[in-house]
DNA sequence: GTCTATACCGTGATAGAC
DNA sequence: GTCTATCACGGTATAGAC
C-alpha cells in the first residue's frame, strides 16, 4: 500500500521538499498534535527553509489539512475494496459480521506494516483527531463518515432485527479500540510489563475482530 | 461524587482563585490538550491574573500534572472500592466478567453524571492523555496501573485458562472504546445523525458492559 | 501568605524583498 | 524558491500591594 509519490523515509534525499515537508509534518503532528509542533521544527527536519512551508502550503492548518487529506481518498478506497470483496464473494447471503469487521479492519493492518513509516505515523494523526474534541467534530465526518456509513450498513444486513442505535453504539466501540491501537503510544508495553507491544500490529487486530464481532452479536444479535 | 473542595462551575464566585485556575485549565487542556492552551487563557477564563498560576504551581507542566493528579486518588479509590464490593458479594466463586467490568466502568458514569462539569472535563483529558504518544507514556503508568492490576487480576481469576496477552489485548480494546467515551467528541451524534449522542453516557456505558464482556469471553474464554 | 502589574526575552506565524 | 524582517504572543521572573 504505497503512496503515490515516494514517500520511503530512507530515501529522503530523493523526495521533493514539498513531499519532505508532508512527511515530517505527519509525523510530529501525530506525536505532538497540531499545536505541539512549530513550522520551524517541521522544516528542520525536513531540511529546507521555514518558509517553505507556507509557499507549499499556506497557512499552518492549511498544512494540517493537507497532511490529513493526502492518503485519505486511497485509505477509503482500499477499505472500500475491500468491503466490495467479502460482499462480492459471500453472495446474496451477504458477509457475516466477522468478514465485514475484517474488512474495515484489516487494511489499516496493511497500511501500518508496509515498511513507510509514513503510514503509521498517518494513522497514529487519525487517532488523534478523532480522540480530540476539537479535531474530531471538524475533520473526521467529512472524511470518513460516507465509507463508515457503507460498513454499517452491511452490519445492519448481517445483523437483522438490530436497532441503529445499538448498532452506532456498538460501532463506537469498535472505533474507540481502533483508534488507541493506531495511537501506538506504548501503554499496553508498560502495562503487561513488555508481554504485549503496541507495536505488534498483527497481534492487536488478531485480538480487536473476534472481540468486535462478539461484541455486536452480544448487543445486535438476533 | 463530589471533589473535596467546592467545584461545582455555577458558584466560581465561591471558589478560591486557586481552584478555578484548576478547573478553567482542567476544561482548556482537555478540549485542546498541553499545547493548545496558553496560561494567559486559563488566567483569563478564571479571572485571574497571568502570574497567579505560576505562583501556585510554578511551571505550566506543574499545572497540568496538578490538574490530572487532583481527582486520580478519589476516582481510583472509587473504582478500587467498587471493585472489592463485587468481590466480597461473589465470595469464594468471585464475581462474573460482567460484574468486574461493570465495577470498572461504572464508577466513571456516576463521576461524569454528578453535574459537575469538573468530572466530565477531568476525564476527557484522561481520554487525551491516555490516546496521545507523548503523554501517555510519561503520564497513565504512575496514576492507572496498579488499579488497572487489580482488574486484570480478577478477570484473570473469572476466565480460567487465559492467557495473559490475551488479558491485555482484550484490556486494551476496553481501554481504547472506554477512552473514545470519555473524550465526549461528539463523533458518533453526527455519524448516527442525532440518533445517539456521545454526551449519553449512561447509553454509552450501558452498550459498552456487555459488549465488552462478550469480547472478553469470546477470546479468553474456556 | 495571596495576589496583581509589569517587564523580559525568546519564539511563533507570516509577509514581503530578493 | 529563499532569506529576512516584523510583530504578536508565549512562559516566566520580579517588584511590590494588600
Amino acid at each position: 500500500m504505497p503512496a503515490k509519490r515516494n514517500t520511503n523515509a530512507s530515501s529522503k534525499g530523493s523526495t521533493s521538499k514539498r513531499d519532505r515537508i508532508l512527511d515530517v509534518a505527519e509525523k510530529l503532528f501525530a506525536e505532538h498534535g497540531y499545536d505541539g509542533v512549530t513550522l520551524r521544527q517541521i522544516a528542520s527536519g525536513a531540511k529546507v527553509d521555514v518558509a517553505l512551508a507556507s509557499y507549499h502550503f499556506g497557512k499552518k492548518l492549511d498544512l494540517f489539512n493537507a497532511v490529513f487529506e493526502r492518503r485519505s481518498a486511497y485509505l477509503n478506497e482500499a477499505r472500500h475494496e475491500a468491503l466490495r470483496r467479502v460482499q462480492e464473494e459471500a453472495g446474496t447471503a451477504g458477509p457475516t459480521v466477522e468478514q465485514i469487521i475484517e474488512a474495515f479492519l484489516r487494511p489499516l493492518e496493511l497500511a501500518q506494516e508496509t515498511g513507510d513509516d509514513g503510514w503509521r505515523h498517518y494513522l497514529a494523526l487519525v487517532a488523534y483527531i478523532n480522540n480530540s474534541p476539537y479535531w474530531g467534530r471538524r475533520m473526521m465526518s467529512k472524511m470518513f463518515d460516507s465509507l463508515v456509513n457503507e460498513f454499517i450498513d452491511a452490519l445492519r444486513q448481517a445483523l437483522p432485527g438490530a436497532s441503529d442505535t445499538d448498532l452506532y453504539w456498538c460501532y463506537h466501540n469498535m472505533s474507540g479500540a481502533l483508534t488507541l491501537t493506531l495511537a501506538d503510544t506504548g501503554r499496553i508495553d508498560a502495562l503487561s510489563g513488555g508481554l504485549c507491544s503496541s507495536s505488534d500490529f498483527e497481534a492487536a487486530y488478531d485480538h480487536m475482530i473476534p472481540f468486535m464481532a462478539a461484541g455486536f452479536r452480544k448487543i445486535c444479535g438476533s
